[in-house]
RNA sequence: GAGUGCGUAGCUCAGUCGGUAGAGCAACGGACUUUUAAUCCGUAGGUCGUGGGUUCAAGUCCCACCGCACUCACCA
């Protein structure tokens, strides 16, 4: 059902039915062997006045200024703006016509000569023109633009169009995910596809998203990680795997959390953590380079130097420097979660660890650092130091307290792995557990998996880093909005009932 | 989940102590062949987020709800 028009639409449909009037396609033909605005503005001459090639392009009309029998429009694409120069005499009688049917937001597709006009602006001085689109709803204000922020997340296409910027940081997000392919691609990753609808949802300790199958009549989590079907992989022979994808996490929202966002975790038989170290600092710096041409970036009013090696620190020294005990000391740890206000009675101490190590360590580390060596404990899918069996070989890398990969040397022992999954810890609920049983993957374990690397890293996060975005919602397309009006999927229909 | 703030024309925003809803841009009509957010004359455009309440009178005060933002909580 649509919408009554409103008086400004209509006003545009009624240019739209004269232009149809005129024998002219509103929506526009394809217009071939046109140039990118940005091309053409560098054929342009530097002195006003003086002809230029004459260029074919095309975009959307962005600003008019209509003085009579001269109009000027400025026509932007995604390289660029530049301004037309329309002077009657120079157009036919019946491009005149379409020319006074033309609103704020058309596509248009022009030839003419690019040059500077008296006053220096680079112009193409129209002498063909045909619409390559209607455009029906009214821009945002032509100085002010679109600042609302509800609406440009809503409608994300106006931030693209009228928000110098947005564009451009988007593709930027796509300049470094080809980027991490290229470099993982180069050294002999192979990217697979895995399944997004698990059975059990694991690999990751998060709540996940419950769906259903009908025809099967189960219900379905959508994956919190790719970790388990990748290992599948590795036991059957797939040496150097990565999948770049979508997970989904049902947690809070907030300016570093989507629902939904994109890792990667990337998996080398025979290899071990610190195999990880060497690629997290490569696929990084590439990454780096490709968006920055630099190492040296800005994060906020803070610096971030991504030259490498990077450093790196041992878990249990960082403890000891930042929270004053060591960590082995279980009466002295609970002395200062005490102080911290961290529950402490009824817990595990490596649970009470893992807080007070996230509530006095991780906001002091500048990084790019290596965190080595985590109680063991906390990693159920991670291999023990041999002859520590307290300590797993394990890595987080942080920038500026921001976690940007977690990897590990991985557990390849079927029977411990099967023990880990049946530990629940005290003190952590089962849904902020890794710990899930999941036979299937202990059964490929048990065909023997090669002892490996494996590192994953938050796309999203690494982007913000190197995009300067303190706010994930700048560097996703459609981050995740609540429906402004009732509408979509009921909760019936979200979650049929299951006998 | 808690607290604070915001929601007024297509867009950007005013709206005083509760007293007839405003401006600029955009739109429509007119003038204009070197504009740069052109300028000038004229016209039209509103469910003040939604629903209740108080009041002679509500954009304004009160309550509930919806959406957004920020902070906190949650987030291996």
């Amino acid at each position: 059902m649509q919408d009554k028009p409103d008086r400004l639409e209509a006003a545009r449909i009624e240019k739209l039915q004269r232009i149809e009037a005129l024998g002219i396609d509103p929506w526009g033909q394809r217009f071939d062997n046109h140039i990118g605005i940005g091309a053409a503005r560098e054929k342009c001459p530097e002195e006003s006045g003086v002809d230029g090639d004459t260029v074919r392009v095309c975009g959307r009309i962005m600003l008019q200024n209509d003085r009579g029998k001269l109009k000027f429009f400025h026509i932007q694409d995604w390289s660029g703006r530049i301004q037309l120069w329309i002077s009657q005499k120079d157009v036919d009688e019946k491009t005149w016509a379409l020319i006074d049917c033309l609103d704020l937001g058309d596509q248009v597709g022009v030839e003419g000569l690019v040059k500077k006009t008296r006053t220096g602006e680079i112009s193409v001085f129209v002498k063909q023109l045909c619409i390559l689109g209607k455009s029906l709803a009214t821009p945002p204000e032509k100085f002010h633009g679109a600042k609302d922020v509800e609406m440009l997340l809503r409608q994300r296409y106006l931030d693209l169009i009228y928000n110098e910027g947005v564009l451009d940081r988007m593709l930027r997000r796509t300049k470094i995910i080809s980027s991490i392919r290229n470099t993982l691609n180069s050294r002999g990753f192979v990217e697979v596809e895995t399944p997004v609808l698990h059975a059990i949802a694991g690999g990751a300790a998060a709540r996940p998203f419950i769906t259903h199958h009908n025809a099967l009549s189960i219900p379905l989590y959508l994956r919190i990680a790719l970790e388990l079907h990748l290992k599948r992989l590795m036991v059957g022979g797939v040496e150097r795997v990565y999948e770049i994808g979508r997970v989904f996490r049902n947690e809070g929202i907030d300016a570093t959390h989507n629902p939904e966002f994109t890792m990667t975790e990337i998996y080398q038989a025979y290899g071990n953590y610190e195999t990880m170290m060497e690629l997290t600092e490569a696929i990084v710096t590439d990454a780096c380079l490709v968006a920055n041409g630099t190492l040296q970036v800005q994060w906020g009013d803070k610096a971030i130097d991504f030259t490498r090696p990077w450093k790196r620190a041992r878990y249990g020294d960082l403890f000891k420097e930042h929270a004053g005990c060591d960590m082995r000391d279980q009466e002295a740890v609970a002395a200062v979660a005490k102080k911290l206000h961290i529950e402490v009675a009824g817990r595990d101490p490596d649970v009470i660890i893992n807080d007070v190590f996230e509530a006095t360590v991780e906001d002091a580390l500048i990084g790019p650092i290596f965190v080595t060596d985590y109680p063991a404990k906390m990693c159920p899918l991670t291999k023990r130091k041999w002859g520590e069996p307290d300590i797993a070989e394990r890595f987080e890398c942080f920038v500026w307290g921001m976690e940007l990969a977690n990897a590990y040397t991985e557990l390849n022992d079927p029977r411990l792995q099967e023990e880990l999954f049946r530990t629940q810890l005290s003190g952590l609920a089962e849904e902020d557990s890794m710990a899930k049983m999941d036979h299937e993957f202990v059964q490929a374990l048990k065909v023997g998996m090669p002892a490996a690397g494996g590192l994953g890293i938050g796309i999203d996060r690494l982007i913000m880093l190197l995009t300067n975005s303190r706010s994930i919602r700048d560097i996703i397309y459609f981050p995740l909005m609540k429906p402004e009006h009732a509408g979509g999927a009921t909760e019936a229909e979200a979650q049929p009932a299951v006998e």
